[in-house]
DNA sequence: AGGCGGATTTAGAATGATTCTAATTCGTTA
DNA sequence: TAACGAATTAGAATCATTCTAAATCCGCCT
C-alpha cells in the first residue's frame, strides 16, 4: 500500500469514527482494498480480497461497510443496473469516470482532462440556477477503452 | 399528444423501421407513452400505460421495444441499481438531468449554457483527449427538488 | 479473569428489476 | 385458406442487493 493509499486509509478511518462506529479488523481490510486499487471494484471484489484475510467474511458485512462509508461521504457508488455496482474509495469528491463497454473497465478521468471551462457545472452553479438543494453529480462517458480498440482492430 | 411528441413518435418510428422490424401496435402506444411524458417513466410504467389500450400486454414486450429504441439510439436509459431505470424518449441524446432524491423525480436539465453544439463537441473532446471510442455520456445532478425542499421546510 | 450489553457479523432467505424460455398468437404473403 | 417468420405472452430464471434472526465479538466494568 503507497503512501497515497495509506492517507486515504486514514481519513476513512476517522471518518468511520466520525460516525461512532468501531472500525473492526473486516472493516479495516475493506477500507484498504479500496484504498488500494485504481480499479474500482464491485462488492464482490472487495469482499474476495478481504476474505484472503478474514475467510469468514460475509458480505453483507462488505455491503454493511459501503453503507457506512456513504454515510460518511467517503466513497463514490457508481450504480448499474444490468451489472454490479462499482465503488471508488481512492477520491470520494464527484468526478468523472471512463467506463469501457467491452472490458468493463472504470477509470477516474485527470483532472487536467476535464477542461479548464468544466465540462459538467459546479454542483453550486447548478443549484442556484435550478432551486435544488444538491449533493453529488454523475459524470461519466461511455465507450471503448484504447486497448479493447487494439484487441479488435 | 402535443406536436413535438407527435414528431418524435415519427422519428422513433422511423428508426425502427429502418432496423427492420414493425411497428406494432403495442410498440406504437409504447413510443406515445415515452413521447407525451417529461416524468422519465420506469419499464413499469410505460407498461401501465400501454395496457390502458392493450391490456394483455406483457412486460416483456416494453423491454423488448426499450432494447430496440437502445439499438437505434432513440432513448436515453437511466440506469439504477436500487430502483428501477428510468427512460427518457423525448430527448435521445445524452443531455443532464437533475434527480431528486427524495421523491425520485427526474427532470432534464436546460443546458442552454451549451447550446446546440454541446453534447456532441464535448464527447468529441473527450474521446481525443482520452484514446476512447466514446459513444455517450452521462451527467446528473442528484439532490432535493424545490418542491421537496417546500415539505419538509 | 469473568461477565454484561451493545455493536458487529454471519448465513441464508427475501426482494425486485431485468432477462430468458418455450409456447402461442399475429400479420403478411402466396 | 395455409404457412411462415416475427412478435408476444406467462412464467421461470438470474443476480445484485437488502433483510432477518441468530451467533459472535469487543470494550468496559467489577
Amino acid at each position: 500500500m503507497d503512501k497515497q493509499a495509506a492517507r486515504r486509509v486514514d481519513e476513512m478511518r476517522a471518518a468511520l469514527s466520525g460516525l461512532g462506529v468501531t472500525v473492526t479488523r473486516r472493516r479495516a481490510k475493506t477500507l484498504e482494498a479500496l484504498a488500494s486499487t485504481e480499479r474500482h471494484p464491485s462488492a464482490n471484489e472487495i469482499h474476495a480480497e478481504v476474505r484472503r484475510w478474514y475467510p469468514s467474511t460475509s458480505l453483507a458485512t462488505i455491503y454493511n461497510t459501503i453503507e457506512l462509508l456513504k454515510e460518511a461521504g467517503q466513497i463514490l457508488e457508481l450504480e448499474f443496473s444490468g451489472a454490479a455496482n462499482r465503488y471508488d474509495g481512492r477520491r470520494p469528491r464527484s468526478h468523472p469516470h471512463l467506463i469501457c463497454l467491452e472490458c468493463e473497465a472504470i477509470e477516474d478521468m485527470d483532472d487536467d482532462r476535464e477542461g479548464a471551462d468544466g465540462d459538467s457545472l459546479s454542483l453550486d452553479r447548478v443549484s442556484d440556477a435550478t432551486g435544488y438543494k444538491l449533493v453529488r453529480q454523475r459524470t461519466d462517458y461511455y465507450g471503448v477503452c484504447p486497448s479493447c480498440q487494439a484487441a479488435t482492430a
